[in-house]
RNA sequence: GCCCGGGUGGCGAAACUGGCAGACGCACAGGACUUAAAAUCCUGUGGUGGGGAACCACCGUGUGGGUUCGAUUCCCACCCCGGGCACCA
């Protein structure tokens, strides 16, 4: 056969079209099989497709047709996150409907995943944004009321006036929006749903230990941080003339003795009664004055109430101030300040001229006595009654014995993890489903009148509250219970809900009676390898745990954790700087999968570093992968299905160098997924083809060109069906077809080339069979013309022999 | 400040368990083919010095020290880059 160019555009072409229809992917649950459950994080349907979502597809991509090849039975399933502020903005915008444009990009993305033929099974596909879907986070959430995992309450959230709407703190960084740096977030008090993922902090901070190894250790360190779990004591200082104690929160109890003033948060409900209206006065400007501002350049500052508080160890009288550097939200609200043996202490402390008494001493030195510095570590308690003399550690024990004996305080546990606020004063979401009825409060939304619809006409301005409540035929209800007029809930659910659990649905998408069947669940469950960016490790990945937790206590799964192994993939940029619609450097999936096609693409950014760090995109580098594909064409079609009579003097040669290709790419996917260094293996395979190619036969040829398309079937899946079809085996999947084996004999060096070095300086290399025994080794390498001009003259004093490897001599 | 990563040719990278540093690709240079160019194929390509040449020597994995017959790899100190956390009591 003649030597054809490489046209991608007629070769993706001619298999897409024939594998339009043809259902290659679809997964069925057979208990003969073992299974492989491969995920990658579902998108946002923004409109486009990028080159950052294909290197994470085409990882998956590579992993779940090496599976299939080695006889898994794959799960690899995609979907559509299709819910969330974008398209209410695009709405305000272009005057289209949220719906309609959603729907129109998950076509259009929808589009590009086809035209890359990546293997998922699209019989399984979710949209979050259809009721089908959504009714299920309804009733998720109507469970959760019952069981007292989601309730309501007047609290001070995150406001971003960019969204217009409440964040969850997971959605806040660095004080702003998570999707608008540089817009410092606002606090607000207002009504809303929580859903109590505190009730699972320990569970979730102890489950993190099973993750270990499956997980990166960042995204664990990450998560653990996130939830902060502190053991400590809380303490009650009594208030003179008050009848009001303050409870204080403290991981140091066996500094207590130390404690100089007590200091209440700015926004401490107590502050009005204990400082009187002036000093709630003082602490409202301060809580002003703090919003959105970076509490690393805060200045802290406080003020004396007047009153003081009754340290319940010593009974010692301390004043009680305010303090802007106390957080409500964590512990209790309010601290005991010790500034001997704190920093923030101390720095408050000496601002204010407030004493400063030192009550431990380093394990092997003197009490400090002088005022230079908080000494914080643990060491042995002074100063401080009866536990005098102890080490902090047994000081804390006693101490929060005492203080449970007496009743004045309590061992506890504090987590930086809050509860979940899930309420969002927008459109283009799951409507929550209670109404509110003047007599009976709020009334759950029954069970069969599921799904509470989104309204389609809606008018969205982007301005002030809930576009849901403009709507009267949506807001006007009866009340379930008692059936007077009432008003249905107008805030809809963090898009964050419906992420937490669609990897469920996958596996039942069909269901109409429940969100899943729990024996397909069983079948598929765990996720074997979930794969996605890094910037979800506290969000998707924290709530996703928490769901399958609440799923289990409801009795709709068994297991304790959904995802066994995480990977997450690095950035594509470009010129060393992200890619991001603002800088106008993202490259469309379409452009380059028209330009280079498909198979070159995915190529790239798997060649182009190991899939966990960076890739830069350049284009130079994307040719280079073109032009080897192109290589790889014109070599097997001028060799295939041809007599070519090849004289079979590299027969030898190239098929040890097959052989040590595929235990080479083999070898990557069962360990670091390197497919940088897979694919430079195919590369120096075929070069050793250009050089051999006269001298191989045509058997050997024929086997070569089967491996070939075999070995291009993970990464270049059009280009190994034409490889496939080329060498005659017709049209029948690549990547149903067997993994090829390697035969370490056949992949075996003749010989081993053994390196001699003289004091560890490379001399001279030898020759020899594998296995040579260490004397002949050894002898070989001391008559060796190039390594004897450094031992004239010289006594070899020590010899190293590593066999079929190296040889040291050291001389002196 | 604390906790993780990382630092290797002109560039992306490789070296997986302490054993030939720089595989593979990009870029560049030379050659073949061509009237010419592109494409393609072949060759070379860490630095310095020596030699007509095949070749030879020395230096070289952020910096300085250490362990070792031998260190990109292990240990100590430091510098730089990226990420996470940070008044969390």
């Amino acid at each position: 056969m003649p030597e054809k160019p490489y046209d991608h555009n007629q070769i993706e072409l001619k298999w897409r079209r024939k594998w339009e229809d043809a259902d290659l992917y679809s997964a069925r649950e057979d208990a003969g099989r073992p299974k492989y459950y491969v995920l990658e994080m579902l998108p946002y349907p923004s409109g486009e497709l990028h080159i950052g979502h294909i290197r994470n597809y085409a990882i998956g991509d590579a992993l779940a047709r090496f599976q299939w090849m080695q006889g898994f039975n794959v799960l690899h399933p995609m979907g559509w996150d299709a819910f969330g502020l974008p398209a209410e903005n695009a709405a305000i915008k272009n005057q289209r409907h949220p719906r309609e444009w959603t729907l129109e990009n998950i076509a259009k993305m929808k589009a590009t995943h086809r035209r890359f033929a990546f293997s998922y099974d699209w019989d399984r596909e979710v949209s979050t944004c259809e009721p089908e879907y959504y009714r299920w986070n309804q009733w998720f959430f109507l469970k959760m009321l019952e069981r007292g995992l989601a309730y309501r309450k007047k609290a001070l959230v995150n406001w971003c006036p960019q969204c217009a709407t409440v964040l969850a703190n997971e959605q806040v960084v660095d004080g702003c929006c998570w999707r608008h740096e540089g817009t410092p977030v606002e606090q607000r008090a207002l009504e809303q749903w929580f859903l109590r993922i505190t009730a699972y902090a320990d569970e979730l901070l102890e489950d993190i230990r099973g993750l270990e190894g499956g997980w990166p250790e960042k995204v664990l360190t990450m998560q653990r941080n996130w939830i902060g779990r502190s053991e400590g004591t809380e303490a009650d200082f009594q208030v003179a003339d008050t009848g009001q104690a303050i409870r204080v929160f403290t991981t140091r109890v066996d500094t207590i003795y130390g404690a100089t003033c007590v200091i209440l948060a700015p926004d401490h409900p107590l502050v009005g009664e204990i400082a009187g209206e002036e000093g709630r006065a003082r602490a409202k400007a301060m809580v002003d004055a703090r919003a959105g501002r970076d509490p690393g350049d805060l200045e802290k500052e406080g003020f004396f109430t007047g009153r003081y508080a009754v340290n319940p160890y010593s009974r010692e009288s301390i004043p009680v101030w305010v303090g802007n550097f106390v957080l409500l939200e964590y512990g209790t609200g309010a601290i005991m300040a010790v500034p001997a043996h704190d920093d923030r202490d101390f720095e408050f402390c000496n601002k204010y001229g407030i004493a400063i008494r030192p009550v431990i001493r380093p394990v092997d030195g003197e009490l400090g006595r002088d005022s230079e510095a908080a000494f914080c570590d643990y060491g042995i308690v002074e100063n401080s009654g009866e536990f005098s003399g102890l080490p902090s550690a047994e000081a804390q024990r006693r101490m929060n014995e005492k203080a449970e004996r007496e009743g004045f305080g309590r061992k506890a546990v504090t987590y930086r993890i809050k509860d979940w606020g899930i309420s969002r004063q927008r459109y283009w979401g799951t409507p929550i489903p209670v109404i509110h009825c003047e007599r009976c409060g709020i009334v759950p939304v029954p069970e069969d009148q599921l799904p509470v619809r989104l309204p389609l006409d809606v008018r969205i301005t982007g301005q002030g509250r809930s576009p849901l409540a403009e709507v009267p035929g949506f807001v006007n209800a009866a009340c379930p219970r008692c059936q007077s007029p009432a008003r249905r809930e107008t805030d809809t659910m963090d898009t964050f809900i419906d992420s937490s659990w669609y990897f469920y649905r996958y596996c039942d998408a069909h269901n109409d009676r429940a969100p899943f069947d729990s024996a397909r669940i069983r079948y598929w469950f765990p996720i074997d390898q979930y794969i996605g960016g890094v910037e979800h490790a506290i969000l998707h990945l924290i709530y996703s745990r928490f769901f399958t937790k609440m799923m289990r206590d409801i009795g709709l799964v068994s297991h304790d954790e959904p995802v066994k192994k995480l990977f997450t993939q690095g950035m594509v940029i470009r010129e060393g700087v992200k890619m991001s619609k603002s800088k106008g450097n993202v490259i469309a999936a379409d452009d380059v999968a028209a330009r280079y096609g498909a198979d070159t693409s995915r190529m790239f950014v798997l060649f182009a570093a190991p899939p966990e760090k960076d890739v830069d995109w350049t284009d130079e580098g994307v040719e280079g992968i073109y032009r080897f594909l192109s290589r790889v064409y014109r070599f097997v079609t001028r060799n295939a299905g041809v007599e070519r009579g090849g004289s079979g003097e590299s027969d030898r040669k190239v098929l040890r160098k097959l052989h040590q290709t595929i235990r080479k790419v083999t070898e990557d996917f069962e360990s670091r997924w390197h497919f940088n260094t897979s694919i430079a293996a195919i590369m120096e395979l075929v070069n050793e083809l250009y050089a051999g190619e006269a001298g191989i036969s045509d058997p050997v040829m024929r086997e070569i060109l089967k491996d070939l398309a075999l070995l291009f079937a993970p990464f270049a899946p059009y280009l190994s069906q034409e490889i496939w079809e080329e060498t005659g085996c017709g049209e029948e999947p690549v990547f149903r077809q067997r993994w090829p084996a390697y035969d370490p004999e056949i992949a075996r060096e003749e010989e081993a080339e053994i390196v001699v070095q003289v004091n560890g300086r490379l001399r001279g290399r030898i020759s020899m069979p594998f296995g040579s025994a260490r004397e002949e080794v050894l002898d070989r390498a001391l008559q060796d013309p190039r390594v004897q001009p450094f031992l004239s003259g010289k006594r070899v004093v020590k010899t190293i022999v590593i066999p079929d490897k190296l040889v040291n001599l050291v001389v002196q």
